[in-house]
Formats: C-alpha cells, structure tokens, sequence
DNA sequence: TGTACATCAGTGAACGCGCGTTCACTGATGTAC
DNA sequence: TGTACATCAGTGAACGCGCGTTCACTGATGTAC
C-alpha cells in the first residue's frame, strides 16, 4: 500500500514537471491537459485521479516552479551575498541562456500576462511565491545598505520579468539583444559603491 | 465609389478598435474573431473580407494600440521635458487607474508573454512599435543630462511592463499596490537631481 | 429618367479540429481466508 | 501455498463546446445604355 501510494506520488512529480515545461514555454492556455499527460509518458484520461481540474494544475505547477525558479535564483549567486548576490542573480536572470531556454527558466515571462484572468487560487499562489522572491532580494539589499531596499526589491524584480518577457518577444530583433544588456546595466548602475554608500 | 470605400474603412477600424480593446483585457488567444466582430457590431463571416486571417488582425492592432499608448504617455504627460515628462508618464503608467482599466491602457501586458510563440511579422511590428516607444523615453532622458539614456530608457519600460503585468496578475492582493508604488518610487529615485547632476 | 446588370459589404450556417472532461474498461497488485 | 475477491493507477474512446475559416447567399448601391 505504501509503495503503491509511493508509484503514484511519482507519476503525480511527473504530471507537474511535464506541466512546467510546457507552461514556461507555451504559457497557461498553449499547454493542453493531453499534451501534458504525453509529456509524462501517460494519456489524458489519467489525469483526473491526480488533479481535479486544469485550473488546479496550474495552481500547483505555478508554485513548485516559482520555487524552482527562486532555489536558481540562490544557486547562481553562488555564495555571494548583498550586492553582488543581487548583480550575479540578475545577471543570469537576464541572459541570454535563459532568454532561449524557457523550458528551464522562470515561469513568470510565459504565464503573468495570463494570469490577470485566472481564477483567485491561482493568483493567491503567484502573490505568496512573488512575496517570498521579493523578501530574498529585499534582505540581500539591505545587506548592501540601500535605504528602501522592499521597494527596490520589487523594481528590481518587475524589471527582470519585464525585460525578459520582452527580450523573448523580440527574439530574433536587435533590440532582443539590447534589453538584456541594458536591464543588467541599469542594476549594476543602481549598486555601485557610491549609490549604496550614500 | 468613393463613399463605398470609405464605408468600408469605417468597419475596418470598428473592428481594429473592438480587437484592440479585447486583446487589452483577455490577451490573444482568449480574444476570438467572433467576439471581435460582434465588439464590432457586426457578424463573423464578414471578417474576413477584411483581414486574410486571425494573425494578420493582431499585427495591425498591436501597431495600431502601441501607437496609441505612445500617443497616451505624451499626453499624460502634458508640456512637461525632460525627467519630468519621464516621471509623469511613468506614474500615469503605474496607476491604479491603468491597472484597472486594461481595456483603455497599454496592449503589451496582456500580450507580450504570448508573443513570444507569435509568427514573424507580428513580432516584426512589436519590435518596431517598442523602438519608437524608446527612443521618446530616450530623448527626454538624454534632454535631463542622464549618461546612458537609451540603456535608461530601456530599463525604465521593462520595469513599467514588468511592474504593471504583475500588479495586474495580483490584483486584490496587497502586493499589487505595492508594486506599483515601489516601480514608481524607483523611478523618481533615479530621476532626483543629484543623481541627474552628478 | 428608367431599366438591366454588376459590384460588393455583410450574413449566417456549416466545416474540421482541438480542447477539457467523463466514463466504462483493463490489468496489475494487495488482502482475506 | 493457493484461491477468490477488492483496490486502484492508468487506458482510450466518447461527450459537448468554442475556435478559425469557408461559402453560398442577400440586399443595397453603382454603372451602362
């Protein structure tokens, strides 16, 4: 019995990370309920012994993938902190590795946009796993002595989400190019000794 | 024949006008032609005696909205240069009121995410629109004294898309002001003379 | 001015398709005696 | 250990629905003589 409930938690991980891929490369409504299944080696009719309807699906892909994203986040910061945790988490945030390889990136650029229109469990997840995102960088910058450093923490990550979201539109354009660079400037402009100092 | 025409052209922009609107509040795929037509005041079938396809209507209206809101943050804007003019079109940007008006506001919230898997030519006309939406902010930094005002100007829209999406997507939670408030804050931070003048 | 025909913007029913969801089923594994 | 039954993860066909697109048509307006 154990290790039948086991087998299933499995198929249920698969379910999930099948659905993040898809989701951060096609988004909410471009990634259908069969396609997923297929991506898990599964068919659709499996679905709805592990999620009650698609909408609950995205509520829990959406949260295992932000913190996904949050853990990576930390991780290519290595263990640099205050303003250089800041500047290396940007930085690869909004490079151009992550531009072309959504499938591994952050679910926010594909799903945002959409999510004005899902339903208030979805959105109360996006809020808690924002807010979480938005305490890691707000406790790095007052680490680097900033003097609103909540605020900052938020520009800072609207900017990162804009300036991908963006960047990926324009794939392909000259200015694709340009929209990384000059997000990662602007926050190295932003975190230079004399700003944080004064 | 003449007249015809010019009948015609009417219908053609009720129907760009409908489509904008729509695309502004549900986005691209949750905008069908049927209900672009009835916006319209009219019927499906006479759609496409219009527009060869569904891909074609959203390159036109993409153009034609993303002019209108660079028309918006001119007038938002009033006879202010320079930072001022930066600050006022950034505020009327990051209001409650945009935030709770899609249908009125900026087309790229509810759409940028989506463009990403969108075909060339509307990618085409994104990256044309937003260039000139650039190069505005742009002049107005450059006219303010700021050292790198294109890479500035970049920034400052990412962080206005990036900020206002998200506020979109958490409305009704606490953190949706705040995103708001916290975007604006950065930019007048940026924008405060000592900055500008050093 | 009047008649016959051509043009053309818009209608509304129909098409094939992919979607989310349901359901009767299969077959492997677990339990009872 | 062996047999009979229960459980349950997953299958695959079917459902109703909304989508983008097509097409035969209608009816009003424009043109030719």
């Amino acid at each position: 019995m154990a290790e039948k409930t086991a087998k299933k938690d499995v198929s249920r991980e698969r379910i999930l990370e099948s659905a993040a891929c898809l989701m951060r490369e096609r988004g909410i409504s471009g990634t259908s309920v069969a396609d997923v299944m297929g991506g898990a080696g599964m068919t659709v009719g499996g679905f709805y012994a592990h999620f009650p309807s698609k909408q609950e699906l995205v509520a829990e892909t959406l949260r295992s993938s932000l913190r996904q994203s949050r853990q990576a986040l930390d991780a290519y910061a290595g263990d640099k902190r205050g303003a250089e945790w800041v500047t290396a988490a940007c930085n690869s945030y909004l490079s151009r590795t992550h531009r072309d390889n959504p499938r591994a990136g952050c679910p926010l650029p594909a799903t945002t946009g959409e999510l004005a229109a899902a339903d208030a469990p979805v959105r109360e997840v996006l809020a808690g796993e924002i807010n979480a995102i938005v305490r890691d960088i707000q406790s790095h910058l007052a680490e680097a002595g900033l003097e609103a450093p909540r605020a900052e923490a938020i520009a800072a990550l609207s900017m990162m989400v804009g300036g991908l979201t963006l960047a990926r539109a324009m794939e392909g354009a000259d200015l694709s190019d340009e929209f990384l660079k000059a997000c990662r400037a602007h926050i190295k402009r932003c975190l230079t000794p004399d700003q944080v100092l004064e």
